[in-house]
DNA sequence: ACTGGCTCCTGAGGGC
DNA sequence: TGCCCTCAGGAGCCAG
């Protein structure tokens, strides 16, 4: 599920639910996610979540104690409030009990996700430390891109999906911002000219928005989330249409790994 | 400094 | 029905 839009949303979704209650305990059903949560995250009983932040696809949970929660769900993972009746599923791994009624549940097949807790400040944790830039910040603009761009030979979607180069484009968006921008997915990033790159910037940030507010749009449902928060295939210009006519022109969509990754792209759209 | 390849893990879907 | 194969929305790490 989650793409920058996707944590986003569950961000949103889960804030109202969670901030200021008091953290009475938390549940931990196996604790094997990409890396091992640690035994100090039950530290956090007793104080509060007084804000969620997201940088990139990470959502940092600030604590009344100092120290922080870092919680990513990588390919599979997701958070939903819960009530504590509610059953587990299979693999939910996770609950923080609130004293205000509500369980944060986090659920996570693949278990690609993680979960650390951290007294230090999480901007300087090694997975957050290097990170480029947010793509709806001013940070992530022509001057800067360009320059990583110059000296990239890599296709510009993998590009795209170097979080040195910009966080929280995700396989999805990356495929469908360059359909937006006309750009072939390809392209070594060092080839593209000034005016594709100032085409380019915009229609990642549009897209995103757009997806946002989509996701916006699942948050009412989230308290009895079925687990399932909103999913924007119906705005796909490219993505998972291979062989399917170019909504555009008519064309069939075509489809190759990049960098062990699906891409999509109109072979007439995108030059 | 870049780049490609590999890796973690489970589940869904297709072919036979 | 079952088995086997491939693929999946992430991203860190390592060797070259």
């Amino acid at each position: 599920m989650p793409e920058l839009p996707e944590v986003e949303t569950t961000r949103r979704g889960i804030t109202p639910h969670v901030l200021n209650s008091t953290i009475s305990s938390l549940i931990l059903k196996r604790s094997d996610l990409r890396l091992p949560i640690p035994p100090s995250i039950q530290e956090i009983a007793g104080h509060s979540i007084s804000s969620i932040e997201r940088r990139s696809k990470y959502l940092i949970f600030h604590l009344t104690s100092g120290a922080s929660l870092i919680i990513h769900l990588g390919m599979s993972g997701s958070l939903r409030i819960t009530h504590p009746s509610e059953l587990w599923k299979k693999h939910d791994h996770v609950a923080i009990c609130l004293s205000n009624g509500n369980q944060l549940r986090f659920h996570d097949p693949r278990r690609f996700g993680l979960i650390l807790h951290t007294t230090h400040p999480p901007d300087q944790h090694p997975l957050l430390a290097k990170l480029g830039p947010e793509p709806l910040s001013p940070d992530f603009n022509l001057k800067t891109f360009s320059l990583a761009c110059r000296k990239r030979n890599t296709p510009i979607k993998t590009t795209l999906m170097d979080s040195k180069i910009v966080v929280g484009v995700g396989n999805i968006y990356a495929s469908e911002a360059l359909f937006s921008a006309g750009i072939l997915p390809q392209t070594p990033a060092s080839n593209l000219q000034l005016k594709q790159l100032k085409k380019l910037i915009p229609a990642i940030q549009f897209i995103l928005k757009k997806s946002i507010e989509q996701g916006g749009t699942t948050l009412r449902d989230f308290i009895n989330a079925d687990g399932k928060p909103g999913y924007f295939k119906q705005n796909l210009m490219v993505y998972g249409r291979s062989g399917q006519p170019c909504q555009i022109c008519k064309t069939p969509i075509q489809q190759q790994l990049l960098s062990q990754r699906s891409t999509f792209w109109c072979p007439r759209c995108q030059k």
